[in-house]
This record gives structure tokens, sequence and C-alpha cells, in this order.
RNA sequence: GCGCCGGUAGCUCAGUUGGAUAGAGUGACUGGCUACGAACCAGUAGGUCAGGGGUUCGAGUCCCUUCCGGCGCGCCA
């Protein structure tokens, strides 16, 4: 919570639990404990600044109803010393609180103080978080779902550093496995039709088809020519994997550059192999007896641990049996370890060897199938499975003016992330994708997102900055000193306008840490433009410039902190805000 | 069949973890610059919160159930 708002709701609770102790003191409640009740925020300005519920929490327990025990309370409540004028009753038992004009004052005094640190807070107490995020497959290209999965993640990572939580980025890299030998079959087949011929040889249908390979296969040819058509298959193939993958990887690293995510680390799946880890970690399995082998494949018993950890939330035997539950293989029985193997690998080594407190994925959510078993993989190498969360996000529909598209014009394939990032602006990709929680669906609009008008919320926020920005150039320019007011001046903000604008103000670091909780970047997005609207509104209604010294200096510092609460909001998200547009 | 996500104004979506008369944007209609950026603001209209039960002082929010849409149930990742 912002200092200020943390000190008025720590006052109401003070103020309503004596008020309690008193009534019990004198026999009017019956003695009871009290209740965690809480503060909040009415709708509705009529019903207060803020609202307290004790009232009907301890209705049962003093078995009065809540009106009665609101009347009490409010009757023996001491606001002396606090932010608060006055209390009221009011409907069913609600006991709402009015503000005193200083709060306001000392909001835009703290945003001030706190200058680019406004909205930070140490909430998260320093833990470590991993978040892992787009971790696109290096054997293509980044498609729409990546896209999304980036500005989600890399924002979602921010809110959490803002929440004060010890944040690192990370890309998993899945240069090893499966996919990499149909990477390198994929190479080998356009290798050999582009100095053979089409018809040398087929692509097999289930390899790469994409054009990717083709061009690879021909930098490759550029390079070394056809001297590898005399190798054997599997020097051919390692060669031209050794060759392509790093290419992949460096395009991926560039569109991410692009798009302005700075990754902590780049995760190689291949290191886990090749260092004895994923070995490990399946001896710790097998020790623990959570394995058994089967057709010449080694099998971790799923069903066993999820049953055990079903049961343990309460489920009965038959909800459990409904699921189906089936084991998973570990290793094939051509000896090659699966992606899940791995990936709990992978897991254990955030959580374990990297000593992360809590890692967060972000997968699609075509992935949701698994989220339960690698949880449940981690307790079977005795790690808490609590300390891995997964943000599910659903698929993009990308459309242009109401009209879905599946291909781009120019290429005929499917848009890719590079394809998004040269059209459309990096502020609107990072602000649009972000509009929306991560658990629904969304359409984006290309054609919205490269309008430079009010239609579009990014730069809805940004004119609001730059607008600010204006306003004080001209004022300066008009030789106005702008310094720094007193307390009885910024008091003088009193309308309607201006005492909503800061109250949106003071909310900032609650609703950072709320994104924080719910893993949630959306509610910044949403912040960024009700700031806007309540600012607006204030502009259309007083005047900055005014004859009043007093009140236009209070007024210029409330601009100054809007304009400050914007940046921090924008630039948190990697959002540019611009002094004018 | 089983599971996950979703269903809120014509359209796109919020809804502070159970609070008071459900809100924005957009579209439609009306009004506001010879004053700080009209890339803005104000107002009107628009609702059986998919349907039905339940829990309680109180339900869009929690539980059960039905319907509709998306996704998933591989020795793929």
């Amino acid at each position: 919570m912002s200092k200020v708002v943390s000190i008025a709701e720590k006052q109401i609770i003070d103020s309503v639990t004596n008020a309690l102790k008193q009534n019990m003191t004198d026999g009017i409640f019956a003695e009871a404990e009290i209740p965690a009740f809480k503060t909040e925020i009415p709708a509705d300005k009529n019903n207060g600044d803020y609202s307290a519920n004790a009232a009907f929490m301890l209705s049962k327990a003093l078995r009065m109803p809540p009106r009665k025990i609101a009347e009490e309370i409010a009757a023996k409540i001491d606001l002396n010393n606090t932010y608060f004028e006055k209390c009221e009753i009011a409907g069913p038992g609600f006991i709402n609180f009015f503000l005193k004009n200083d709060f306001y004052a000392d909001v835009l005094s703290d945003i001030d103080n706190s200058g680019d640190n406004y909205g930070k807070s140490n909430f998260g107490n320093g833990k470590k978080i991993n978040v892992e995020f787009v971790s696109a497959n290096p054997t293509g290209p980044m498609h729409m779902g990546n896209a999304r999965g980036g500005a989600l993640g890399d924002c979602l990572a921010a809110v959490l550093q803002w929440a004060g939580y010890e944040v690192a980025r990370e890309f998993y890299v899945n240069d090893a496995g499966n996919q990499i030998d149909k990477f390198g079959l994929s190479l080998d087949v356009r290798y050999q039709q582009l100095l053979l011929g089409e018809d040398a040889i087929e692509l097999p249908e289930d390899s790469y088809h994409g054009d990717d390979i083709k061009i690879r296969a021909q930098e490759f040819i550029d390079v070394y020519g056809d001297k590898y058509l005399k190798e054997s298959e599997e020097a051919r193939r390692k060669a031209l994997v050794e060759f392509a993958l790093p290419k992949n990887i460096e395009t991926m690293k560039g569109a991410m550059e692009k798009y302005r995510i700075d990754y902590d680390l780049w995760f190689s799946e291949l290191s886990l192999h090749n260092g004895g880890e994923l070995q490990e970690t399946i001896d710790i399995l097998k020790n623990n007896g959570h394995t058994y082998e089967k057709d010449g494949a080694l099998w971790y018993k799923n069903k066993e641990i999820q049953t055990e950890i079903l049961k343990r939330q309460g489920k009965s035997d038959e909800d459990i049996e409904k699921l189906e539950l089936k084991d998973d293989v570990l290793i094939r029985q051509n000896g090659n370890p699966t992606y899940f193997a791995a990936d709990i690998a992978y897991h254990r080594n955030k959580l374990l060897k990297r000593g992360f407190d809590k890692a967060i994925d972000v997968w699609g959510a075509d992935h949701h199938g698994h989220v339960a078993r690698m949880k449940g993989a981690m307790e079977a190498v005795g790690i808490d499975g609590n300390r891995l969360d997964v943000v599910l996000m659903q698929l993009v529909n990308l459309m242009k003016d109401g009209q879905a598209v599946k291909m781009s014009k120019r290429t005929g394939k499917a848009i890719t992330l590079v394809d998004l990032l040269d059209e459309v602006p990096i502020d609107a990709v990072r602000f649009l994708f972000n509009m929306r929680e991560a658990g629904s669906a969304m359409d984006f609009d290309l054609g919205l997102a490269v309008e430079q008008s009010n239609q579009n919320p990014v730069y809805y926020c940004q004119y609001a900055h730059a607008r600010i920005c204006s306003i004080l150039r001209k004022l300066e320019n008009e030789g106005v000193q702008v310094r720094k007011p007193s307390k009885e001046e910024l008091m003088l903000l009193d309308s309607s306008e201006e005492k909503d604008l800061i109250a949106h103000l003071a909310s900032l670091t609650g609703v950072i840490v709320l994104a924080a909780n719910t893993y949630d970047p959306a509610k910044m997005t949403h912040f960024a433009c009700e700031l806007a609207t309540k600012f607006h509104r204030f502009y259309n209604a007083q005047r900055v410039m005014t004859d009043d010294e007093n009140l236009m200096q209070a007024r210029i510092f409330l601009c100054n902190c809007v304009r400050n609460t914007m940046k921090n909001v924008l630039l948190m998200l990697k959002i540019q805000a611009p002094e004018s547009m």
C-alpha cells in the first residue's frame, strides 16, 4: 500500500477495534473475538471514502443485527488525530468513513517524495521468483501465442519486481530432444533436395515444412557446398543442426530484444542432458520408487502421485477415478528421454539447485493438461509442488478491422511474431496484449494497433502524459515560477474531480500488489487508462492556469504527480511516456 | 466420456477475491474550444450478469446442476 493509504486504513481498523473493545468493556457487546474485518472503497462516493464491514462479521457472535452493532461502534468511535472527519452508518450495517483534505495533500507529498519509486513496495519481501516465458521452439519462427506470452510474461515480471520480489526472467531453449531430431531430418531432406533436385528425396509428413528450413539449408550450402552428401546421415544432420540452431536462437534473441524483453538467462535444455542433471533427476525418481519399467520404457507413476495429492486435498476416490489418470514415459524404448523428463530436471534446477522460492511458467492454454502432472512431479523429487505456478493464457485471434486474419498477405503464411513487430509499434503491442487477463481468449486487431487515435488505448494514456508535459511547458514559457506548495495550499484541491484523481493516484501501490498476487498485469493497463480518464476529466473541469497563485501551484503540483505516476506505470511496462506526440 | 478456461449493454471487456442502485470503451443520439493540446470532456439511450436451484444480513463473485463456445486427454513438445 501507499504509505498514506496504509496509514489511513490502519486508522480505521484501530479506531473500530477500540470502539469494539470499549463496547465490550461497557457490557453493551458480549465478549467475543474481534474478527479480521477489512476496509473497502465504496463505489458510490455518497457512501464515504472508505467503509468497514466489521458489523456484519460480528452479527452472529454477538447475536445482534449488524445495523445495531454498527450504531454502537459509531457511538464509541474516536477519530481524533486521523485522516477522517467523520463516520456514518448506512444500509444494513456499513460504517462509512469520510476523509479530510489533508489526506489528499499527504498523498501528493508522498508521490512527490517517492519520485521514480512511487508504486514500489516490499510486499514480496525479496522472495526470489523465476518467471519463464515464451520459450519458443528454436526449430522455427515464433507465432502470435509467443507474442502474447512475451508481453504478458515480461510485464508480469515487472509487476512482481515493483511489488518487492526479486525476479529473474528466463527463456528455456529446447535445444535437445525429439524436435531437434526432426529439425535435423527436415534440414537434411531440404539440403539433399536443393542439391539433387526435389524428386531426390521426399519430405516426410511428420517434419517441418516451413520455408525457414529451406533457407537454412541453402545458407548451409553457401558455406559448405555439397561436401556433406558423402558423409553419413548422422554426421550430416549433426552438422546441419549445429549450423542452423544457433542462427535460429540468434533470431529469437534479436526479436526479443526488439520487443524490449531482457532475459536474465537463456537456459539450455541440452545442458541438462549433457551435465548429468537429467540422469540425476531420473535416479532420484527411481530411488524414491516412483518409476517402473514396461515395454522397454521407463515410466513415471503419475497416477499414484496424483491420487495421493488429490486425496490430501479431500477429493473422493470416486472423483479421482473419473479423472482416468495415466502414467507417463520418462525414457522411451529407444533410450531417449522425453520432454517431460527433461522438464522435471529443469524445474528441479530452478527450485532446488538455483534456490528460487517460486517458479512461474507462462504456458499456452493447450498445455493445461500438464500442470497438475508437473506439480506432482515436483513432489516426487521432494519439492513442494505449490512452489510452481503456471499462468495459462488463452489463444489470440488475429483480427483486422473486425475480420479474422489467418495468414499474412505478403508471405501467405501464418503471421509470425517478427511480422507483428515489423508492422505494429512495440508500445501498442505490449500495451494491447496486456489489456486482457491471461485466462480469456483475446482478439488482437492489427488495424487498431497501428491506429494513432483515441480508439487506441495506448495513445489515450500517452496523450494524457504528453498533455501534462505540454501544460507545464506552457506555464514555464509564460514565466510562472513553479515551487513546492505548502500543505495548506494542497488542501485547496477539493473539487470532486481533484479528489477522485488523487484517490486514484493513491491506489497505485495496492493495484500493483494485487496484480502481483493475481499474476495479472492487465490491472496495470486498466489503471493507466483510468488515470488518463480521471486526469482529462479534471482538466476539462478545472483550470490549471488561474489568477489564484496558491491554487495554481497546488494544481501544477497535482499535474506533476499525475505525470510522475503515469510515467512510472508506462515505464514499468516498458512503454514510452512521450513528452509530446 | 472426463477435465481445464470462458459466457456481464448491439460489439469488445472491467468488476478491488462475498458488499450498497452492476461499470468503462466502442457504436447510436445530444451538447462543449476568439481560455492551459478537441488525440479531450459532459449528457442521453442500452442489462433476466447464459438458465435453474442452493449457501447468508448480502451473490456477477462461492457450491450443485443444465445449456452454449474454446481447448486438452500421445513412448509430441
